[in-house]
DNA sequence: TGTCAGGTTTCGG
DNA sequence: CCGAAACCTGAC
């Protein structure tokens, strides 16, 4: 396998939390994943990391990418660390990064998160994986892809409801397919600026202010969004004193005012943080 | 068994 | 605009 030095890159927190729902931990520290095109493997010894991409090999730029491990999160942490609630989050789980996935994934994820939990939304994209993926074999064993937009649009939606427990959801995710084929947004939305990306997104059936933001963050790297589920509100309600009833865009733009273009780390951060402390 | 999730849409006021 | 109910499913 590869390898590259990476401290202080917590990758149980970062894999396995809110953010992908594609990853195993097959041992401590030991990790397999799939996306629409790869396998990845990847494991943790001391500093480094030890990893493999599949069927490419030694996709360096690709994982480099995924991981970003080129984000300064020194710099985004130290300027926020005079927060006492930051400062915790901080101690407990300072190896927290956030991710960098394929847009396309991220969407189709994002879809079937709607009322799930992250045990549920795990269960719906392997059955999307085993059901209209592709399948790779490596030394033997065969691995499920995450289904490309064009496997997604072309499935029968009575079928994809019996097949994968994403239920009401099932139309949204062919019609999102569809329309991206149609138009070609998925290749277009990186280029666009993020409120411009929004508005595109929200177009989209089943996707809302949440799901929106999510996708924007952990699909097209903005680091300037904050994502608000429920564990979101809380966090501001109890941290930073927001009134309960407070809308969605008004969260956004006390976020922002308070964390500028650093918003989605600190965001996972205090995520993370009261979502372990279960309130 | 009943309730409620890491939401969004739709419908009624 | 704003609040409330319905929606699939699994977990408690």
């Amino acid at each position: 396998m590869n390898r590259f030095h990476l401290p202080n890159y917590n990758l149980d927190i970062t894999l396995l939390g809110g953010q992908s729902f594609t990853w195993d931990r097959i041992a401590p520290d030991h990790f397999r994943g799939f996306t629409s095109s790869k396998i990845v493997e990847i494991k943790r010894e001391g500093e480094y990391v030890y990893w493999q991409t599949y069927p490419e090999l030694d996709d360096e730029g690709w994982i480099k990418r995924y991981l970003r491990v080129d984000a300064d999160k020194g710099e985004i942490l130290t300027k926020h660390v005079g927060d006492v609630h930051m400062k915790a989050a901080i101690e407990k789980y300072s190896g927290l990064h956030l991710l960098h996935q394929d847009f396309e994934d991220t969407l189709v994820s994002f879809l079937c998160s709607a009322t799930k939990s992250i045990v549920g939304i795990r269960q719906c994209v392997r059955l999307l994986a085993r059901h209209y993926g592709d399948t790779l074999e490596i030394d033997g064993q065969a691995y499920d892809l995450f289904p490309t937009l064009e496997q997604l649009a072309d499935v029968d939606e009575a079928e994809l409801r019996k097949l994968t427990k994403v239920g009401f959801r099932a139309p949204n995710i062919i019609l999102a397919a569809r329309h991206m084929l149609d138009t070609g947004l998925h290749d277009e939305i990186h280029t666009y600026d993020t409120d411009i990306a929004r508005r595109e997104l929200m177009e989209l059936r089943g996707v809302g202010d949440k799901v929106a933001d999510c996708i924007l963050v952990y699909g097209l790297a903005r680091d300037e969004v904050t994502p608000f589920d429920i564990w979101g509100k809380r966090f501001m309600v109890q941290y930073y004193g927001m009134d309960p009833d407070a809308k969605y865009e008004h969260m956004r733009q006390y976020t922002q005012e308070m964390w500028g273009d650093k918003a989605a780390w600190v965001g996972q951060y205090l995520f993370e943080y009261i979502r372990e402390a279960k309130v």
